[in-house]
RNA sequence: GGGAGCUUAGCUCAGCUGGUUCAGAGCAUCUGCCUUACAAGCAGAGGGUCGGGGGUUCGAACCCCUCAGCACCCACCA
């Protein structure tokens, strides 16, 4: 059957997959006679959609442990999902409100049936979309951030964090979602990048015992003037010394506050005088501590004032529409001084896009400093690698400021915190895994007899991070009874036989954005519970933009579906597109040319296929010496690349090493091996070349293997009759062995010739199936093997003998000169021109370098081979100087 | 404001301790080709004062200073 010119993936990629699957090639066990090699998955949200953020991050996953595990080591990708807190429960709301359900109408129960539902009809999708990547995760050992035991785990720390002492509870600014009613960490609020347009208020306040004396303060949240509880000036601000220790009365409720003075305000922002709102803005709350100064908490968790604010016809309105009514009566009441347009970063939640309310809150906090500090030194001693290591600064500066982890999210969808209240007190709690447990401490704690029902459970959930920091290591179930010490609060690892096999892990692929939430996070974990690093490396990956630089998103509707990629190019195609420009940690600016590259990549290796796949081969034929130069050659070439590759490999320089597969295969393998071995149209080829270049097309199908899987699995299968289970995916992975450089070196100078040949014939119009003669110089000429080569790819039918030189196209490779004879076709003029440019190079080349050769200081301070080199140089543009002149000559008579 | 970067061909980027892998790669461009594996291809070619200026050195893309421009992380102006 003739096979088309075109490789078509769509026929073979899932048929292969599900043979990978059922042969059980993905799973991996602990097997003490194996090195084991592992990844865990960055776990995607269970409610996520595949992006080519994913895209490009588990294909370099799988390159990775594709790789290992054709070393033959004990590869072992963990697949998973993250339960995505705020993302999740944001989207089960959306899906409830479309219905018509009001989350605040459901009790906490009805609501995770909703949400447990939504994740079971939408949750892993993304992890199908990943199969279709070719992903080789073992997916016996799926995991998901809520699974029962990992839930259990998620609680165990909490309770083990609080017993070390690490958590606490307390009273902190922090970012309100009022529409969420959550809080958000710092990372989740976005600031727009021009800031936003918002106006500027200046406002006078009375100076007490006064008779028309004001202060003018300048604000842009008018609404929150009655929960002000100081002025602040700055101490070396001239204009306001005097009323330094003076009150001033906040106008409409006339409450006395001092005026103070402190560094951090700005003499030269709006009139130099602050207003000190401590409930409603993290700098006043700072300058607040610092003078002990009380706090006014006016705005309630939905972003309506309340009851503190004292003016009752803005009890229960919203923030927003109380500073329109308050500007308005500031206007009447002759209070506002100006108004101006300023621009100025407003935070708004990364969810719901509402503005962000600073707010003090009843938190949960991990203390950061001493947990981390062993993760700390883990990096800056490089006991974990970070790729690219331009990271480790980043990663040294956060942890160097790390502050404390506020951990409690006010939300349904989650691990809710083991913290149980059984009084009013702040104090009135216990922290345990169970109720039971809680019910005796609580008993204790309080002295009096405290039953279940007495308790209240804590009704936040945890930060996903949270959970997420356990990853390494319960994805093995590290963290379960039998395997967890909680005296000391350590796992014992040589009890958890995967555990103590599978980690530390090798590499952890993810992108720079989550370096501290996550990474850092489950670095403090592993050294917190197991005394040891989560993993070896860390690749940080580049963000995927589009072809103007812009991040991909939604919005800009940028983003290609990957999926219809993968249909449209093939897995292969998709996957080494993504590869082909991303340098590590180098945003990647995504076009889909990339990917045309890869398929048309696909397609050339197709065809190399055919090409061999339709010789005939005659057994009787003894094989052309060329022939065994040539495979002897392409040996040498590839045990070459190989070296390069596994140092590509082992710097992470992705990149680089599909381009050194890429490069070998198009040119090396195509363009010049198969050239040099093809035999003349219609012709057999001899067996021993023909069994040789099946077997160098079979290790160029293992070292593209990673990264094309689909293809060269279906190609592996096709080039000769394969026992059961012999496959690339489990081939074992080419060794390098010796590089002849003489060789080499001759293939390079033969290339040369034959490029020289066939640009002649170019730029004369001689076509290539035209047969030439050619004169060669013989001396200084030492082609031993490659000659026949040259004359074949470059159909030559004869040589001219030394005496015999023709007249014609003369070129130099090296110092050796070529003629092509022209037969009346030269135009003499333009070739003096053409050897006249070389020849003026060549003596101004060789000034140069005698120049630097008679520097006395150069010559003295220059490393010999350096000197001796420059020597060779003078020496060759002498010959090739001499070789000029001559033609010249021989040009003119 | 604090920190850490980046600037090399039209584009995306390599370029390790200053000298032979030093001015490179892939893509794009241009010129020939429907050559019997492949036009999603083949054979060739052109293209850069290594951001500007200064310095150190026998010698600088590489080290130092300075200016300019890009962009990142952190903090953040009421």
């Amino acid at each position: 059957m003739a096979l088309s010119t075109k490789y078509n993936p769509s026929e073979v990629e899932d048929k292969w997959y599900q043979y990978w699957m059922k042969q059980g090639f993905f799973h991996a066990e602990a097997n003490s006679a194996k090195e084991p090699y592992c990844i865990v998955i960055p776990p995607p949200n269970v409610t996520g959609v595949l992006h080519m953020g994913h895209m490009l991050n588990n294909t370099i996953q799988d390159v990775l442990i594709r790789k290992a595990r054709m070393e033959g080591k004990e590869a072992c990708w963990i697949p998973g999902t993250d339960h995505a807190s705020i993302a999740t429960e944001a989207r089960v709301v959306a899906m409830l409100r479309e219905k018509g359900i009001k989350k605040s109408d459901l009790s906490r129960d009805e609501f995770l049936k909703y949400a447990w539902e939504w994740k079971e009809k939408y949750g892993g999708i993304i992890l199908e979309q990943l199969k279709k990547l070719g992903a080789s995760c073992d997916w016996d050992r799926t995991s998901f951030t809520m699974d029962p035991d990992y839930y259990e785990a998620v609680i165990r720390v909490f309770v083990d964090l609080y017993k070390k002492g690490y958590i606490y509870r307390g009273l902190r600014m922090i970012n309100w979602d009022c529409e969420a009613k959550t809080a958000l960490s710092n990372e989740e609020v976005l600031y727009k990048e021009d800031g936003e347009k918002s106006i500027l208020y200046s406002i006078r306040y009375k100076i007490k015992d006064t008779a028309d004396d004001w202060m003018v303060i300048a604000t842009q949240r008018p609404e929150t003037i009655m929960g002000d509880v100081a002025i602040a000036v700055n101490p070396t601000d001239e204009r306001y010394k005097n009323l330094i220790g003076k009150k001033v009365l906040v106008p409409f409720i006339n409450r006395e506050i001092p005026v103070i003075t402190d560094d951090y305000v700005d003499k030269s922002f709006g009139t130099g005088c602050l207003k000190v709102t401590p409930a409603h803005d993290v700098n006043d709350y700072e300058i607040g501590l610092r003078h002990q100064l009380p706090v006014i908490d006016t705005i309630s968790n939905d972003g309506s004032l309340n009851e503190k604010c004292e003016i009752p016809k803005f009890f229960g309105k919203d923030r927003f529409l109380v500073r329109k009514e308050i500007v308005k009566d500031l206007r009447e009441a002759g209070h506002l001084i100006k108004e101006e347009e300023f621009v100025t970063r407003i935070g708004r939640s990364e969810r719901t896009n509402t503005v962000v309310e600073p707010k003090l809150s009843l938190q949960w906090f991990v203390k950061m400093k001493e947990i981390s500090r062993k993760a700390y030194r883990a990096v800056e001693e490089d006991e974990i690698k970070l790729h690219p290591a331009k990271y480790k600064n980043t990663y040294r500066h956060w942890m160097e400021n790390v502050r404390d982890w506020c951990i409690s999210r006010q939300l349904w969808w989650g691990h809710r915190i083991p913290a149980y209240f059984y009084g009013e007190g702040e104090n009135d709690f216990v922290v345990a895994e169970t109720l039971e447990e809680a019910t005796k401490l609580a008993t204790q704690k309080s002295g009096k007899a405290i039953t279940e029902k007495d308790l209240r459970q804590d009704s936040d959930v945890l930060d996903t991070w949270a959970s997420s920091w356990l990853w390494p290591i319960e994805v093995f179930e590290g963290f379960k009874d039998e395997f967890f010490d909680e005296e000391k609060g350590k796992i014992i690892v040589s009890k958890n036989k995967e555990l103590a096999y599978f980690y530390p892990t090798q590499v952890l692929v993810t992108a720079p954005e989550i370096l501290f939430f996550w990474v850092a996070r489950m670095i403090i974990a592993g050294y917190e519970y197991m005394d040891k690093k989560p993993f070896e490396n860390v690749y940080l990956t580049g963000i995927v933009r589009d072809k103007q630089g812009r991040k991909m998103s939604k919005s800009l509707g940028n983003s290609p579906d990957p999926l219809q990629l993968i249909s449209t190019y093939g897995a292969d195609a998709v996957r080494t597109g993504m590869l082909f420009s991303s340098p590590a940690g180098n945003d990647l600016l995504y076009d889909e040319k990339l990917i045309e590259q890869g398929r048309n990549f696909t397609n050339k290796i197709w065809n190399a296929f055919r090409l061999v796949k339709g010789w005939e081969v005659d057994g009787s034929l003894t094989q052309p010496a060329e022939n065994k130069t040539a495979t002897l050659w392409f040996e040498s070439r590839f045990n070459q690349s190989l070296t390069e590759l596994t140092d590509h490999f082992e710097k992470f320089r992705m990149s680089d090493a599909l381009l050194t597969v890429y490069k070998l295969i198009w040119d090396d393998f195509c363009a010049w091996y198969l050239e040099m071995v093809k035999p003349e149209f219609g012709k057999p080829i001899d067996l021993v070349t023909y069994t040789k270049t099946v077997s160098l097309f079979e290790s160029l199908l293992k070292v593209l293997h990673p990264f094309m899987p689909f293809i060269t699995e279906e190609l592996w299968s096709e080039l000769q009759p394969r026992k059961e289970k012999e496959n690339v995916i489990v081939a074992p992975w080419p060794n390098p062995g010796a590089v002849d450089t003489s060789l080499l070196k001759e293939a390079d100078f033969a290339f040369e010739t034959i490029t020289q040949i066939r640009n002649t014939r170019n730029s004369k119009g001689i076509s290539p199936k035209e047969p030439i003669k050619l004169y060669k110089q013989e001396t200084g000429n030492d082609l031993k093997y490659f000659w026949p080569i040259i004359k074949k790819l470059s159909n030559i039918n004869e040589v001219y003998t030394a005496s015999e030189k023709p007249t014609g196209v003369s070129f130099l490779v090296g110092t050796v000169e070529y003629t092509i004879p022209m037969e009346g076709k030269l135009d003499a003029a333009k070739e003096r021109e053409s050897i006249l440019k070389d020849l003026e190079y060549q003596k101004g080349f060789l000034a140069s370098i005698e120049k630097k050769l008679s520097n006395e200081k150069f010559v003295n301070s220059a490393p010999p081979q350096v000197i001796e080199l420059e020597r060779k140089k003078k020496a060759d543009a002498e010959t090739k100087i001499r070789s000029y002149e001559q033609a010249l000559k021989e040009l003119i008579s």
